[in-house]
DNA sequence: TCTAATTTGTGCGTATGTATG
DNA sequence: GCATACATACGCACAAATTAG
């Protein structure tokens, strides 16, 4: 029941705390139960009888035992309060977080602490925050995003306490997960738009391959060509001469104001002349010019599911819903 | 392991480290060894028991090794790239604090590790944070907000690696900072913009005393009461019933989302019946209903020299600049 | 009742890190 | 760089209470 690990860098009266906590979590130890003798952990795991005593005492004087002089050690309350510690790895810092996070907290409830760690789509530093933490935290939420090769790293940790979000990559399919199928959702939404969609003369995707998933490129594509529509797929849209008849989808919202107040200038009309179709709804996207077209995930429901499945301890493979609004921008 | 060299010019304690972190990068020293102790090294190698200490602090407080009081130290990181760690506290995650964040990454350059947290308000979480991360970082870097009697915590960390952002209150006025003066700053846009808010009856500032700043409410009535304007403080925009003639200043975006969607609804004019001045610019509020006027701070720059006063080490006051930004809302 | 074994409780010593002057 | 006081971690020895035989 105790397991004690040398040269861990942790207190080993704090693995036994600890230990303890986590057979009473588990259900192993319930009120009443006598818990091993002093002498019995000492033995078992080469420990001084000091060392036990003073995890003992801990416990003790944290109301969780009580002894009885002579007989021994008793769990008097199952009540443990330990707070639970989640370490959540996502790849950068964006206002689509911030629904998903306070989602993701609010459904965890009290006295569990989550960490929010980010690395910039940089395999380093991936690399060394899962590293450093390994061993920390109760439970690993990773966004790997399109970070390929992370599955070397992410095996430091105990396989029951990795969940992976967002973007699932072919080595990462042994994890529970809560993930968006970007190349079903994308090719799926733009069918559902269809009506409106080939109003237009040309569909032009601002796709950047270091942040935006292969897979919304590929379904991207694969519905350009099931409907033999003319496309173009490009980085930026600095230099971009606009035209009229051409639609653009476009996943990150600077490239959503450049195009907006290029609309503007050139006193083109939104919906007639150009069409948009944001990825990822944000709050005023519902407001801009009338209301933007988004497709989009539901990152609200994606952190509550994703705090409900780590509190109920489940271990599945979730597909996040994705959602086409149809607003007044196409 | 350790091998120190009299005369060569590097001061020993930076030898110390040198050895350390060779020996760490050949792999003799791994995650979770203890490495020799200060009197082990003091004694083998003739030196004072401080300079090793000094030497052991610098790789703790980079994260390279931690210490366990009564037992010694280990190894918590084996990469030995990171030169400097900064803590980063905010009060929640919400989208002013992508440009912050982003620019003060941007300015520090490579090789230094930013980790944030996040206090929601709560002064127990935010003793936690500052108690669990005392002595790991090289910089703490703390947005208080509103969280008042916050010195008593903040004064466990070294007076010269703290800076506080954003909100300084009374009893944190030795430490550096760059900082909101929201009074000034309201009272003087509000007064910048005079000519444009006498064409209303009636100004209304939404205000959630736990979340926005005391100055503001301060700075919004000094303003009303100079020019002897109406106005009205309220907490919330459910159930409230618009009257022509009202300008409202809106501090968060759900309010300015909620507000927007009423005047449609109620058919009423923006910047004739009804004006808006939001405060803290976002990206989509220059497009947002053909133009929200704002007041806000300018993120970026508070990024950019937060990153130069840490890297200059300098211990400076700062006063963030507050811009007016005339949109079509008013 | 006595004895031995087991168990909790207490005191003291050593090693280590921390803080201060 | 040195000296000192202090807190924590760990170990050993012994006392007191309980239990089994």
């Amino acid at each position: 029941m105790i397991t004690i690990k040398k040269k861990i860098g942790v207190p080993k009266y704090k693995q036994i705390i600890n230990s303890i906590e986590d057979a009473i979590v588990s259900g192993t130890l319930k009120k009443g139960d006598q818990i091993p003798s002093i002498n019995t952990v000492k033995d078992n795991n080469n420990l001084s009888r000091d060392t036990v005593l003073t995890a003992f005492n801990e416990l003790k004087s944290r109301g969780i035992i009580h002894s009885i002089v002579g007989k021994g050690y008793y769990v008097s309350s199952e009540n443990v309060n330990v707070t639970q510690k989640i370490f959540l790895l996502f790849d950068e810092l964006n206002s689509f977080k911030e629904d998903l996070y306070n989602a993701f907290l609010e459904h965890l409830g009290e006295n569990i602490q989550v960490d929010i760690f980010f690395h910039h789509f940089n395999k380093n530093i991936f690399s060394k925050l899962i590293h450093d933490n390994s061993g920390d935290y109760n439970y690993y939420v990773i966004m790997p995003a399109n970070l390929k090769g992370t599955s070397e790293f992410i095996a430091l940790l105990l396989q029951e306490k990795v969940y992976i979000l967002d973007q699932v990559h072919d080595d990462l399919l042994d994890y529970p997960s809560i993930y968006q199928n970007f190349e079903k959702d994308i090719f799926n939404n733009l069918t559902n738009a269809l009506h409106l969609i080939v109003r237009y003369n040309k569909l032009i995707l601002v796709f950047s391959e270091a942040k935006q998933p292969e897979g919304m490129l590929k379904g991207f594509e694969l519905f350009c060509a099931s409907n033999t529509l003319n496309f173009e797929v490009i980085q930026s849209l600095k230099d971009r001469m606009l035209k009229k008849g051409e639609l653009y989808i476009i996943p990150d919202d600077k490239s959503l104001l450049r195009i907006i107040k290029k609309i503007k200038s050139e006193e083109l009309k939104l919906a007639i002349d150009i069409g948009i179709i944001s990825y990822n709804d944000t709050l005023l996207k519902e407001i801009v010019e009338g209301g933007i077209t988004t497709i989009s995930t539901d990152f609200n429901l994606m952190g509550k599911r994703l705090a409900e499945m780590i509190l109920n301890k489940e271990q599945l493979k979730i597909e996040n819903p994705n959602n086409l609004i149809i607003r007044n921008s196409l």
